[in-house]
DNA sequence: GTGGTCACG
DNA sequence: ACGTACGTGACCACT
């Protein structure tokens, strides 16, 4: 059996230092709650524990199984909110069928370290759960110790601390108790520290071998004179630092199993406890009404499907009776196609006598269609030129909807997220069988959530814009990039030779290690930074060596050259196929904030920064007899951020369509707008770009080169200035914290779980994600509402113009120059009406035969 | 498979 | 004392 140990104290420690101070509407704190059961759940998922323990320190002031009378006596008390959660993590830890042990006079060290050892004496796994190390002297082949840290758990075994300390756990102690702990109150050895202590056992063993020989081992004198006055010390310290295996507990194993919870007791206590989250993340919730109960009913009726209606061939007879009004779910592949249709599940394979055709003339039925990645069926008819009818859900869609951060939708993901049943003895049909309860259940959730309007009005519509996309793709200029391509090779054979000749020797200049090697210990240059696995070599520290040695700036040549070759004009030449045209998948369910992605190959992040990467532009031609519209949209998140904050000055500006930055930088500088140096308004764009990342000091002085003060006191500046920046950012900190989640003004979640992180790094992500999400998804919104309002307009007015590419602020259409005119209007329009907000959305439009002449 | 680097908005 | 702006994807080296 596996036996998860959990310090408690510790881990309760942890979790009220990791959250902020959060509080129910009655003041009960409960932040401390929501950290351990953060990582309980984590730990549960890791470990599969069969038992669980939970021990928690428990002081009487009258007896102590340790000698010193002061024994931790000076130790911090915990502050008033902490202690006031720790009756709460017990009584709900009990509520939820998980052990809880105290033992009056012992701390949680002596619990874990009984129950580790009884649970390996009895030839069982044991895992210790804990925030601090202490009870690594408690590691065995049987003991593990997960500590839960910074970043995540790290697990100790034997080997492990062997290779992290070069001593045995048992050998822990030894350390500790010439070290000593502070927290512990253990005094150690004075003046030695981790190092020599460290140092010591390794060659002694123990303290004991220690101070029997102290002259055969190599000591410093210093260090020698030390350990000879604090033999006494060394001595007391090791009795305390030995954790106590005999702590009077329960020690079967067995007894710690964990048993049902008290369902309605629970859901009570985290009611009272406004911890609705925590209530669903533990499945409590659905008494009433939720997702839960309707969707059992279905899994109920899923069940009395019969298994030998599945795998029925699927046949126009079947198609037929798929008139208007009836329903059916599908799941289509370029392999394969299933269809569940009155009750039963249809399938064709491809091979099978007219696939194309069978298929073809389902998707033309006028039937009410249910899907899962319903794009694929989209692109698929577009192929064959025709369209897909009546589709009316995509399951994936909604999933991402309700989670954009889920990770894998899958069909079988899904339904166990949304609690629909999901037949895996139905083998190779249990998807399509699920579909339709699992849209039933998602649906509900999404009208619960509010985004039933985004779903059907936005991503649904899309997924059709997207597909008609990828059909089109873009034409592109083989022989250019091939062309481009020989010019970089001939460019980086050069640059090669200067660099292995400036070097000394050849070397693999791709490598940042070998490079790091080269530059900071042949060439002896000033490392900067350093990298986990070594020195860090990007570009904006060698832009800091390029005066240095005439290398560097060789590198950062090469560095641009290999990037073009390799990524744009190698990666581009493999995905042009037969018709010359490139065909990127354009993922809608891929990003936490709602944007689109692009893949295979990316088309949104094609160079145009610099202009030898701009150049790559110029090998995205239109078709024969065709010319490119690019429309963009002018600074569309900070419109979004004017419009939602309610900032006057910011709308102001926007309506009058003076420069943003430049009003900007007068307020933060405090001048009229005509005095703006332009040094000063690009400081000010940056700190306008800031204010939609989740501002920080640190980065705001790197990114425009002025000390950490200075770039404190702009964000200042600009915060006094635009109050309602600030209480917007404010509020919405405020209210993922609370809610768990942040929204866009059209509706669109984000989950952000990093908020109730237990690390502050962690958690100061979470505030920028938070601050950012709102932002950048409702930009995202706002072009996708355009996308699916300018591929309506294109398609109603019979014009020769398609979309073929969207760049998260961009829209580029492939268009006859007859119909040139007309589109660029419809882009235009469409684009700057998408939405009505508090500013105006401004768009500019370009043509041109190729990407880069139609970007202006 | 992960980390480092760099391309884009 | 630490690490340091939001969101992506592709390529390379290296384990």
């Amino acid at each position: 059996m596996r036996l998860l140990c959990i310090d408690g104290n510790s881990i309760m420690n942890r979790a009220f230092y990791g959250i902020r101070i959060l509080t129910n509407s009655k003041g009960i704190c409960t932040n401390a709650l929501t950290g351990f059961m953060n990582i309980y759940l984590k730990e549960i998922e890791e470990v599969q524990p069969d038992c669980v323990a939970v021990a928690f320190d428990l002081r009487a002031p009258t007896f102590r199984h340790k000698a010193s009378a002061a024994y931790k006596a000076n130790r911090k008390g915990m502050p008033d909110e902490l202690a006031q959660q720790m009756p709460l993590i017990k009584k709900l830890l009990k509520l939820l069928g998980i052990q809880t042990v105290e033992c009056e006079g012992y701390e949680a060290d002596d619990i874990l370290g009984t129950l580790s050892k009884a649970a390996a004496d009895s030839g069982n796994e044991c895992f210790i759960l804990t925030g601090d190390r202490d009870s690594f002297q408690l590691v065995s082949d049987k003991v593990t110790v997960r500590l839960a840290g910074t970043k995540e758990t790290k697990i100790y075994t034997p080997a492990r601390i062997m290779e992290e300390y070069g001593v045995t756990p048992r050998q822990m102690i030894e350390v500790k108790a010439l070290m000593g702990d502070t927290s512990d109150n253990i005094p150690g050895v004075r003046g030695i520290g981790e190092k020599t202590a460290l140092n010591l056992i390794q060659q002694a063993g123990s303290v004991e071998k220690l101070y029997a020989d102290l002259d055969s081992f190599t000591i410093t004198k210093g260090n020698r004179a030390k350990l000879e006055a604090g033999y006494q010390d060394a001595v007391d310290s090791h009795f305390l630092a030995e954790i106590c295996l005999e702590a009077p507990v329960e020690r079967s194993v067995e007894h710690y199993k964990l048993t049902a919870p008290d369902a309605d007791a629970a859901r009570d206590m985290l009611t009272e406890l406004e911890m609705l989250r925590l209530m669903d993340r533990l499945k409590l919730t659905g008494s009433s009404g939720t997702s839960a109960e309707v969707s059992e009913e279905k899994a109920l009726k899923l069940k009395d499907l019969p298994k030998y209606e599945c795998g029925l061939p699927l046949n126009d007879e079947v198609i037929a009776r798929m008139a208007e009004g009836t329903k059916a779910a599908f799941i289509f592949d370029e392999n394969k196609l299933q269809v569940f249709f009155e009750d039963k599940a249809y399938s064709i394979a491809f091979g099978d006598w007219d696939f194309d055709g069978i298929v073809l003339r389902f998707f033309e039925s006028p039937c009410e269609k249910t899907a899962f990645e319903g794009k694929r069926a989209h692109k698929f008819a577009f192929d064959n030129g025709t369209a897909l009818c009546g589709l009316k859900f995509c399951c994936d869609l909604a999933g991402y909807l309700l989670n954009s951060q889920a990770g894998e939708y899958t069909v079988e993901n899904l339904c166990l997220t949304y609690k629909v049943a999901y037949r895996s003895d139905l083998a190779d049909y249990a998807d399509v069988c699920s579909l339709f309860p699992l849209a039933e259940s998602l649906a509900l959730r999404l009208e619960q959530t509010e985004m039933l309007t985004l779903f059907n009005d936005v991503e649904m519509p899309l997924c059709e814009v997207l597909a008609s996309m990828e059909h089109y793709g873009v034409r592109a200029d083989t022989d250019g990039i091939k062309e481009f391509g020989k010019w970089l090779k001939k460019d980086i054979e050069a640059l090669t030779a200067q660099i292995y000749d400036l070097a000394g020797g050849e070397f693999n200049i791709a490598s940042p290690k070998q490079l790091g090697e080269v530059l900071f210990e042949k060439l002896g240059l000033p490392a900067k930074k350093k990298t986990k696995s070594g020195y860090s070599t990007n570009a904006e520290v060698l832009e800091e060596l390029a005066d240095k040695h005439p290398i560097v700036r060789l590198v950062l040549e090469y560095r641009t050259l290999t990037k073009l070759s390799s990524t744009y004009v190698d990666g581009l030449l493999k995905e042009v196929e037969p018709d010359g045209r490139v065909r990127s998948v354009f993922k809608q369910t891929e990003t936490r904030t709602g944007r689109i992605s692009s893949t295979e190959p990316n088309m949104q992040n094609i160079p145009v920064r610099k202009e030898i990467g701009r150049n790559m532009r110029k090998f995205f031609i239109a078709g024969e007899g065709y010319t490119f519209l690019d429309a963009d949209y002018s600074q569309i998140e900070l419109r979004v951020l004017a419009a939602v904050c309610g900032d006057e000055n910011m709308q102001k500006t926007f309506a009058e369509g003076t420069d943003i930055h430049t009003m900007t930088a007068s307020q933060v500088f405090g001048i009229p707008a005509d005095m703006v140096l332009p040094e000063m308004r690009s400081a000010a764009k940056a700190v306008n770009f800031g204010i939609i990342y989740g501002i920080g000091a640190f980065s705001l002085s790197k990114d425009i080169g002025v000390s950490v003060a200075e770039a404190k006191q702009y964000i200042k500046n600009y915060l006094d200035n635009f109050p309602k920046v600030s209480e917007f950012m404010d509020k919405t900190v405020e209210d993922g914290i609370k809610n768990g989640y942040v929204t866009t003004i059209f509706g669109r979640r984000r989950y952000i779980p990093e908020l109730s992180a237990t690390n502050k790094v962690m958690q100061a992500f979470g505030k920028r994600a938070a601050m950012n999400a709102p932002i950048q998804g409702a930009a995202a919104d706002i072009i996708k509402i355009a996308m699916v309002k300018v591929y309506k307009r294109l398609k109603a007015e019979n014009l020769d113009a398609r979309l073929i590419l969207q760049v998260h602020d961009e829209l580029i259409i492939e268009v006859t120059p007859d119909d040139k005119e007309k589109a660029s209007a419809v882009l235009k329009e469409e684009m700057e009406n998408a939405v009505r907000l508090a500013v105006p959305m401004e768009v500019s439009v370009g043509e041109g035969e190729s990407w880069y002449l139609a970007k202006g």
